[in-house]
DNA sequence: ATAATTAATAGTAATTATTACTATTGACTT
DNA sequence: AAGTCAATAGTAATAATTACTATTAATTAT
């Protein structure tokens, strides 16, 4: 499993998010979060709840669900509701797409900022105010076109 | 409830559809797939269910599901995994994207040939090759926007 | 330092969405 | 009219997520 670097100014974030918000930072929740940050992919709360096994033995998968809903409302991750029998959970706070494998399900970060900074169509204006945009696509990732042998 | 007027075409094209896989078109998937056409929402498994109770009182929800599934693959609905709670369902064919309202969880059809046409990013060749795109707009609808008085 | 307070957690149980199993149905064939 | 077989209803099981409650552990007050 590939992870990434500890960014310490990530967690000094979460501090003060926590701190605003009037919550405490716990054991659990820091490493739930350093878990997330770490992940390449985009765990699953059981998954998050397996990997953490090793240093929180007791950790009950409700506190990971708990925790894991705290931070969406916090806005440090988001929820990702994709073809997938599970919710999926990413730690990526920067604007970004996903693409999924229809294939091996896997989950790709994509960025396009020029799609990001583009105007909407003006019909959006009948349907409502946006907040955010979020694109998803789907197709063969590289590793399974090559498997396939195309 | 709104409802659409029904289209004889697109029960040919089912029928067509249902030849061409073997599979036979029993009263159940006829009605469940009128109920799909006839609905201006994205009703979920259940809510197919509720509003077939009346012609179909037998119905099982597993039957739903089922038929649901077999229609999925047969591409003559999609499945859409929202930030809801249940999958719903989508009969509508042409391609086009999702604006979900961020209070009342409405799902609204918006459609953007432009950006439907547009190239994706060059960066798009080091994770895969693509076969839809699909777009998530969240944000207030504008019954809610109206409700909160802005 | 110790007791009081309280948010958060672990452990357990419940709920909800979805899928599986099996006998039965009903349309079609011979 | 009997046989065939896919599809269904009814029931049960599974899996994801959430709820409940006693306990823990950190913080504040004494």
């Amino acid at each position: 499993m590939s992870t990434k670097p500890l960014d310490h100014k990530q967690i000094e974030h979460l501090k003060q998010i926590c701190n605003e918000a009037d919550i405490k930072l716990t054991h659990q929740r820091l490493e739930i979060f350093k878990e997330l940050m770490a992940s390449f992919d985009h765990p699953s709360a059981e998954i998050i709840h397996k990997r953490l096994q090793k240093i929180l033995p007791t950790l009950a998968i409700d506190t990971v669900y708990r925790t894991l809903t705290t931070f969406n409302k916090l806005g440090i991750i988001k929820k990702l509701h994709l073809e997938n029998e599970r919710t999926l959970f990413d730690a990526n706070q920067d604007q970004h797409h996903h693409f999924i494998c229809t294939q091996c399900k896997a989950v790709k970060d994509l960025y396009w900022e020029d799609f990001d900074k583009s105007a909407l169509p003006e019909s959006i204006h009948d349907i409502g105010r946006i907040q955010s945009r979020h694109l998803e696509l789907h197709g063969l990732c590289n590793q399974c076109l090559e498997k396939s042998g195309s």
